[in-house]
DNA sequence: GTATCTGCAAAACATTTGCAATTCT
DNA sequence: AGAATTGCAAATGTTTTGCAGATAC
């Protein structure tokens, strides 16, 4: 359970099979991303890595984030008005955004079209969802 | 038909239900949403009227159309990675954004869950959904 | 030893803010 | 007059770019 050599070797052939050079940053990228629930900023990653990688800097934060997204690793979400989001779930499914908490959060649903090919002739290669309100959370707190 | 009065009339009725003051700059870019099918951003907005309007500022069409949105009178669409796009149509429907020519328009079909009150609990304000892929024009161009 | 990767500094870009001038009632 | 609206200039915050040094194969 504690094995830190059985998550590196994992991330480090999960970045092999999509033919990225499995670098320090790269996996610790990585490894942040799979291990968040809360599909965070390039921020976020910048500022929680830091401490461990005191010289990482922003750039190549945004850089791997992109070059994952490019390569089908992680999914981009746009819910920020001014931040993107990351996820490093590729399969298509909706998510929550909580106008009181800011939290956004995965739902425990299908998205409906999810593997749909095409719409009117349209070709599809990604499918995104979301819903915007108040979470049950910050409901109950009144 | 070609009635620019009974434009100008259903624009203010529209503003003042909303309860917005209707000034010329609000109502120009109101009626700019409403013709447009594209999804413009502000600063295509702002582009457009500069030439009827060409004291207009950047600033006042960001401001409008906050309010606008603030006001429920138009809706956010997130698709763009960079600029943020807005649509006159408040209901939930789904779009569609080509990656070969840029467009984003509307699918000819309803939104799934676009009338759901709540998820798990989650109270909904917003529904959102959209596809990313090739538009059936840009396909049969090759 | 050559490709790639990293990271700094500066630039680019969309959006916001502070404030003064203008406009509406 | 008083309140709301507009618009300029400057600031903010995110992401990109150019380039030099470091690292990997």
């Amino acid at each position: 359970m504690k094995s830190q050599k059985a998550g590196f070797h994992s991330l480090r052939r999960l970045l092999e099979e999509k033919n990225i050079r499995p670098s320090f940053q790269r996996m610790k990228i990585l490894d942040y991303l799979r291990k968040s629930k809360d599909h965070p900023t390039a921020e976020m990653i910048y500022r929680s890595l830091l401490s461990e990688i005191p010289t990482l800097s922003r750039t190549t934060v945004f850089s791997t984030l992109k070059l994952f997204y490019r390569k089908g690793l992680i999914s981009q979400v746009f819910i920020d008005e001014s931040e993107m989001r990351y996820d490093p779930i590729t399969k298509p499914h909706p998510h929550f955004k909580c106008l009181k908490c800011g939290r956004i959060f995965d739902l425990d649903m299908e998205c409906p079209y999810g593997s749909l090919k095409s719409v009117n002739g349209h070709k599809i290669y990604e499918c995104h969802m979301y819903f915007v309100g108040i979470c049950k959370d910050c409901l109950n707190k009144g």
